[in-house]
DNA sequence: TGACATTTTGACCAATCGGTCAAAGGTGAG
DNA sequence: CTCACCTTTGACCGATTGGTCAAAATGTCA
């Protein structure tokens, strides 16, 4: 149990950061079934068993970055605001989730390893605590269209859609990067206006 | 080389079916490192000499499974027609991605687990092959948006909005399952009307 | 039927897997 | 310095990995 929350050393923290930064890079490439405790170890620069005395199993070391992402990752639809502009708010939570595939490209990728493999983690977390989420923010946005302050569309696939859209630049990153080729840099300035406009065009009440 | 074309006696052709049925089973779901050789043969009905008697390696079931994925994954990309309509030539596109991933999902996993790790195997082919295709698209579908045939908006990313709004409901099924509900037994008829009308109001010049 | 090629299998292999353990090496407080 | 505690390590464990092999079973065709 050294990795739970309280109590811990200056060093025990340090080794826990260093040890949880190594093992998302694996993680986040191979999967878990796909990822071997050598790995992350030399990956962290530690032995095996030293890495075993901080992470009692392989699956410790899984189970402490997956808890706690999911927070993360809903933390910008937690701040949909009920009272704000619709289409701000909407374009807000789009570009804040697409900044988070730029800057975190690996915890998406940890999290769609997860979900592509059935969840076996996550499955019931996202029952208990992200449908409510979902269906609490659907129906601010549901409420949204019905004043006529944005456009009709299915609140649910609209959330769907900004996560698949967004995501996909960090989870098929070298499938965008092969189609674009080496010259463009950069994809993520030219991905947000393109995903301004399509929110935009689709929710825009005034057209 | 039992695994290639031409000259095959009809037991053999129906066990690589056999087995290709299963792998595509187990390496969807586990990724190739998560696989097993006994995993594939447990769930082909075959011990693991008479597998390895078909395919030579892990490996090469997994090539066999990939190669030709790709021609499957783009043809609804190669059918789309200079001279259609410029909006129906892209609603056909999204409506036939669409319905792979929901009679496919599969093969959308196997695709979308190669591209996570990096497509080890696939990376030259998405340079060599895909890019070239898509820039073609990506240029009749420019032609069409400069004769004011359809709203502007950048091609590419047009591509690979389509690309992560279908292959979604594949990749993470068990999410949308979670998020929607027991009480939504099919996801598919509602995302298809959310996607029409996405394209729809992003594309279509008369609005 | 007999003769030959194909198919299937159990036994086996070296390498790697996740994980343990006792002992050695550090560290800080008194 | 001492002593107690924390940290690190090499050696090791049983289980599983991908893959081999010779022999047995089966199929094929005259």
């Amino acid at each position: 149990m050294k990795d739970s929350a309280a109590g811990q050393t200056r060093i025990q923290r340090n080794k826990i950061a260093t040890i949880s930064e190594a093992a998302l890079d694996v993680f986040s490439t191979y999967g878990f079934r796909g990822t071997t405790v050598d790995q992350i170890a030399k990956s962290a620069g530690l032995s095996k068993p030293n890495l075993l005395y901080y992470f009692n199993s392989k699956e410790a070391i899984h189970s402490h970055l997956l808890d706690g992402l999911l927070d993360i990752w809903v933390a910008p639809l937690h701040d949909l605001n009920p009272d704000g502009d619709p289409l701000d708010e909407i374009l807000t939570y789009v570009r804040r989730k697409l900044a988070m595939s730029r800057d975190m490209p690996r915890e998406s990728r940890l999290f769609a390893n997860e979900i592509l493999q059935g969840a076996p983690y996550m499955k019931a977390t996202l029952s208990s605590e992200l449908k409510p989420l979902v269906d609490e923010k659907a129906g601010v946005i549901r409420t949204w269209m019905e004043a006529g302050r944005l456009k009709p569309a299915d609140p649910h696939h609209l959330l769907f859609s900004i996560w698949s859209l967004t995501q996909h630049y960090a989870d098929f990153e070298v499938q965008v990067g092969a189609v674009l080729g080496p010259e463009v840099a950069d994809p993520f300035p030219a991905a947000e206006d393109y995903l301004v406009t399509v929110f935009t065009r689709l929710l825009s009440p005034d057209s």
